[in-house]
DNA sequence: CATTTTTGCGCAGTTTTATGCAGTTTCCTC
DNA sequence: GAGGAAACTGCATAAAACTGCGCAAAAATG
């Protein structure tokens, strides 16, 4: 049997009775528990379905048991973005009126920034209720609620966002490279992060070194369209470029 | 079993009932108490449910009823929100639009929802996010965080729901008189409230029988507009009105 | 304050997982 | 097609996770 069969039959199994164990997908489908196993782990990756202890379960039950929140990705190039957002906090004025992306390298930012007057505007429905919490002033875009990443899409977050004038915005990105420009891996996602961009004077990607040199799926703006503030190992060929801001941890 | 749908079928069973003992526990899902504690530790940490001395109970009544244990829950109108959001969560048709007010006794009725693919709309940003965990589809009115409540109020918000047409809607209230009508202590949030309602075909408000008979700040919509259940002891008088739904603990 | 219930924790036994290895198949290049 | 790299498979084994039980400590109860 094909591979690919495997994992198509695998998939519709748990998709049929919810979950399914090892032994149970190794007898059905005549192969051995070391092959279930893998293939569930890159069916997992794939996010067709959640490996568990024991077997599999399809995203929608695995919801229910699992906190999905930004709080697992933590860890991951912690101290650069630390440094980077630590930079980024400082352009932040007193009357300047901020765009605040949605991700993980823009959650550290939150804490980092001036208890000022500034107004902040953001799609990402976490961010603002911490935001909130220390006393800031926050508009939340509105739109379809993605629960992987908790920011906000769709028409509703274009339209509002059509009407608002940043002095100042900071952006993350999954990819950056000169040929293909900063790209984000969700199309929808995508599309709120460029019109968002047009619509900001001061424009910063906040990147740790590991984005540069990799392409997501989707360009959402071109490599020179803002400032690049990154850090880590920085490739040599990226240090020529007039709008990369290497900042030490 | 495993132990991933274990879990899941705790959260369940805490969902549809509120509180949920270990012995209770241990009997339904056929295994040791020992299990069901350490089951309860891990869906404690990920925020799933609240543990508590003798079982468990969902995070919204734990934090009314904060450090009561399951014995003397009672009180604090907690059962009769629930028997108003189990029959308000019954309304509820595969293929409805559905808009949910922000506030306490909404929050109950989250977790009651049926998994369907309705789509819901809420300018509750907590609230948003505990019905995007449960993987349902949900749209968040844009606009300015107030971060007492967590509900968006502003142009930005009262533009996205002039664009949305619910078949389905709930709604707090904090005061219901015959003459002043559904009342709301906040401006804002009332108007919100008014432009949502106006926008729904079917409107239901769910309040305990302490709010009948009282009157907050701002009246949001007449008494009439919307089929008020209720639940506890409601005033005579209040009996003959043919939009007040009675329903029983 | 005594009684009963519930909890936390160590322990032993079982199940499940990860990983290295060897043999085989598949795919790509020339 | 022929050769070689890469991927896939099954097995063995050590590590990790899970479970049930018993008992002392802690918490609730009246």
């Amino acid at each position: 049997m094909l591979t690919a069969e495997r994992h198509a039959r695998i998939v519709e199994m748990v998709r049929l009775r919810g979950t399914v164990t090892v032994p149970e997908l190794a007898a059905a489908l005549e192969t051995s528990e070391s092959t279930i196993r893998r293939d569930l782990d890159k069916l997992d990756q794939a996010h067709q379905l959640v490996k568990v202890h024991g077997g599999a379960t399809t995203r929608e039950s695995a919801h229910l048991t699992r906190d999905l929140t930004l709080g697992e990705r933590h860890g991951l190039h912690e101290e650069e973005k630390r440094a980077i957002c630590a930079h980024a906090a400082a352009l932040v004025q007193p009357d300047d009126f901020v765009y605040l992306d949605a991700g993980s390298t823009t959650e550290i930012l939150l804490d980092l920034l001036p208890p000022t007057r500034a107004g902040y505007v953001t799609d990402s429905v976490s961010h603002a209720i911490r935001l909130a919490a220390r006393g800031l002033s926050v508009t939340v875009l509105g739109g379809e609620l993605k629960s992987a990443t908790e920011a906000l899409v769709g028409p509703g977050a274009l339209d509002l966002l059509a009407r608002l004038h940043f002095t100042l915005g900071f952006w993350g990105a999954n990819g950056i490279t000169p040929e293909a420009g900063l790209t984000s891996p969700e199309p929808n996602e995508a599309m709120v992060k460029r019109v968002s961009m047009e619509r900001a004077t001061r424009r910063y990607v906040l990147a740790d070194a590991s984005k540069l040199g990799r392409t997501s799926l989707v360009t959402f703006a071109d490599f020179c369209d803002a400032t690049i503030v990154t850090c880590g190992d920085v490739p040599e060929e990226y240090r020529s470029f007039d709008n990369i801001l290497e900042v030490r941890p």
